[in-house]
RNA sequence: CGGAGUGUAGCUCAGCCUGGUAGAGCACUGUCUUCGGGAGGCAGGGGCCGCAGGUUCAAAUCCUGCCACUCCGACCA
């Protein structure tokens, strides 16, 4: 991409209205743009992020073996009266009427959805475990939305839901989520650690949240900080074999949000030098419910001996549009964001110092088309700025990787390399740059 | 929903107290100089001063109502 044909409306001083440094940078790098509070449009850069973000999610989801399906934003009241929650959920609901006057909401979850789903089309224990996913836009009528993109009201999350015959299968489909959360984390370059959870108006008895440590998160936390060292899963867990033992690790040492946070525990399991009391982002939340739903809205399947049993459900969620913020959060520094590459809106930043002038135009058209051609995306900068300005939109947007081509180097076939994370710069030949990015 | 604020150019803000021709910096357009870490000169364009009512010869400025947004609290992916 050329930056001269590119949409990103940078800005160079801090809107008013951000108060943490990811809201700061997202606005600054022209990701996003309020339309109203805690409603937000995407603009190009913003939308490559959440993009990248949701294809992890994506696959993760698939290699542990949920489904992907796609329920619409906007669902009838009646299946929430079912359930009991039209009237529990309160004002956070978005509620509207169609022009026949029939009560509509925007879903802010949707168990009552793929609960209906489930129980017009499942009949038999043999067709069990599913579990079942998609990632849609949710509507949550927040009374004090704030940070951006971090507490909006309207967010993208992905949301699954796992329907087994008894406890040990619910509870397999769980942990399954559990190992699948860590890993997908894992891959954007984020640190989270489960924490034991309440499990709030979706109800259940056993959940964990998902947190990045971060001083700007919105809910208290406190670990142990052996987690932070915790080393990488396995590249392809096998989510057929027993995971309870990774569970078991991963829940072994104290870890728990304000509300299930007991002190005394803390201090009697975690040495005093092993505690960490701060603030997190909650990224990603599961919940394990039995039959709070199957029951009372008649999802059931025939069992081996021939009863009608309510399904065992559990339902997991990513906020992923609020992984864009909480990445930012967790990576980034004075001159602004430093984007995890897996995760990074375009790989490369290719910034021609001089353009007009013969080597630089010549270097910058062959590495363009070199990098493009194997596939490495890069946005480059064609425009007449000065360097001063080109440097700090690079740093602000936070590209892993620059590589500047000046007419000092140009003349003798050389570019700079940068790291935006180690701030390491090198002289290189064009070939050697190439096989550095490729 | 309680408390506290703010609405003036794309952005950051001044002007309001004490009513009298709409301002600055950045950004934008043209041009010249400069050009390896947010340059400088000259010349320009851009405003329903949140909206509605009221007071007044005269309202961005004073009064009333409404709306929007932000912050603190209670609530939450």
């Amino acid at each position: 991409m050329r930056l001269s044909q590119y949409f990103l409306p940078v800005l160079k001083q801090t809107p008013a209205e951000a108060q943490i440094a990811s809201h700061r940078l997202m606005l600054r790098a022209g990701m996003i743009r309020q339309a109203s509070a805690g409603i937000y449009s995407w603009l190009p850069l913003g939308l490559r992020v959440l993009s990248k973000i949701e294809q992890i999610v994506r696959e993760e989801q698939n290699r542990a073996g949920a489904q992907e399906l796609l329920m619409p934003t906007i669902q009838p009241a009646d299946l929430w009266r079912e359930s009991g929650r039209y009237d529990d959920y309160g004002k956070e609901m978005l509620r509207i009427q169609d022009r026949h006057e029939r009560d509509m909401l925007y879903g802010p979850t949707n168990e009552e959805l793929i609960t209906d789903i489930f129980r017009h089309s499942v009949r038999s224990y043999r067709d069990l475990p599913r579990n079942l996913y998609h990632i849609q836009w949710k509507f949550r009528d927040e009374v004090r939305p704030r940070f951006g993109i971090m507490r909006g009201r309207e967010f993208l999350m992905k949301d699954n839901y796992s329907f087994d015959l008894d406890y040990a299968g619910a509870r397999h489909s769980y942990n399954k989520m559990f190992v699948a959360y860590l890993r997908t984390f894992e891959r954007m370059g984020l640190k989270a650690i489960p924490m034991a959870a309440d499990s709030g108006p979706i109800g259940g008895d056993m959940s964990h949240e998902f947190i990045i440590l971060a001083e700007t998160g919105e809910s208290e936390v406190y670990c142990h900080a052996d987690y932070l060292g915790f080393e990488a899963l396995a590249e392809d867990p096998d989510y057929d074999n027993d995971l309870q033992p990774v569970v078991d690790r991963w829940t072994s040492l104290y870890a728990a949000t304000d509300e299930k946070h007991d002190p005394a525990r803390f201090e009697a399991e975690v040495p005093a030098d092993r505690r960490i009391a701060t603030r997190g982002i909650e990224v990603g939340h599961i919940f394990y419910f039995g039959t709070k739903y199957s029951q009372p809205m008649g999802a059931t399947v025939t069992g081996a001996d021939g009863g009608e049993v309510p399904v065992e459900m559990g339902s997991y969620g990513i906020g992923v549009s609020r992984l864009v913020g909480g990445t930012i959060e967790a990576s980034h520094d004075d001159a602004g964001i430093v984007w995890p590459e897996p995760v990074a809106p375009f790989k490369v930043g290719l910034v021609n110092l001089k353009p007009g002038d013969a080597a630089c135009d010549g270097i910058c058209a062959d590495l363009y088309a070199k990098l493009g051609g194997a596939g490495v995306e890069v946005l480059y900068d064609d425009t007449e700025e000065r360097a001063g300005a080109k440097f700090a939109t690079m740093d602000l947007i936070g590209l892993p990787w620059q590589v500047i081509v000046g007419p000092r180097g140009a003349k003798d076939g050389k570019v700079e390399l940068k790291n935006r994370r180690s701030g390491d710069r090198d002289e290189l030949g064009l070939d050697a740059a190439l096989q550095r990015l490729i």
